[in-house]
DNA sequence: ACTTATATATCATTTGGCAATATATAACTA
DNA sequence: TAGTTATATATTGCCAAATGATATATAAGT
């Protein structure tokens, strides 16, 4: 695993949480959104984006309502909680914080980043 | 885990290529600079940097060298090869570039990193 | 003599990503 | 109409990395 992929690790809750915003959204339209909106850099597999989910749900993030319809398929649209709403909020801040650090403590100044 | 956490897992080898740097620093030592040059934000423990070390000097980045003498504590030198100097800068590119792609990604710019 | 700081190291556990696999159905194509 | 592709959700098993706990050893300070 290199070391991008370990990075990705943490980035992918927050990705979550910000595509889905103020919308109701199920999750292959969250995969397929956020591999467009990041120009296919950040690309979710199912095995780690459902798992995600369900974990958010856990944690009272995110809540998720069954839809569907005949000759329709089956979805699950997922919608922040309020407290999904405050982590998004919270996690970004912790994430520029992370950043800011980081390029703080290593030998180069912000100038460098491009 | 927190978010966070989950954030720093991917920086120990960037963090601790970029503290030896030039010169030669053994374990102990790299954990107390890296801990003074991020103001504790970034602090390693001796189970999280020695393995990490091993790692390193198992991907050719970095030579390792005992040293001891009378009244002494022992200490292994470790010291960057030229593999470990070119994947300094290359891991400090991907990182640039993904935090770049991350912000870009967001639902917000760059302008809101303070 | 006792405690703290220095110094390196491993084990077991936890966490999260992902390839592979599974199931089901709508839409498109030959 | 049969076969393939895209949509849609989900789980299992494996791997990598961080870390609390633990271990060992010694120099320095109280």
């Amino acid at each position: 695993m290199s070391q991008l992929d370990q990075l990705r690790k943490g980035s992918t809750k927050l990705l979550v949480l910000d595509v889905i915003g103020n919308e109701a959204k199920y999750g292959y339209q969250i995969m397929r959104e956020l591999e467009e909106k990041s120009e296919g850099y950040f690309s979710l597999t199912a095995a780690s984006l459902y798992p995600a989910l369900h974990q958010l749900e856990e944690d009272g993030l995110v809540n998720s309502e069954w839809q569907s319809g005949q000759g329709k398929r089956r979805r699950k649209y997922y919608t922040l909680t309020e407290a999904g709403q405050q982590a998004l909020v919270d996690h970004l801040s912790e994430w520029r914080h992370f950043f800011n650090k980081l390029f703080d403590t290593l030998n180069l100044g912000m100038e460098s980043v491009s």
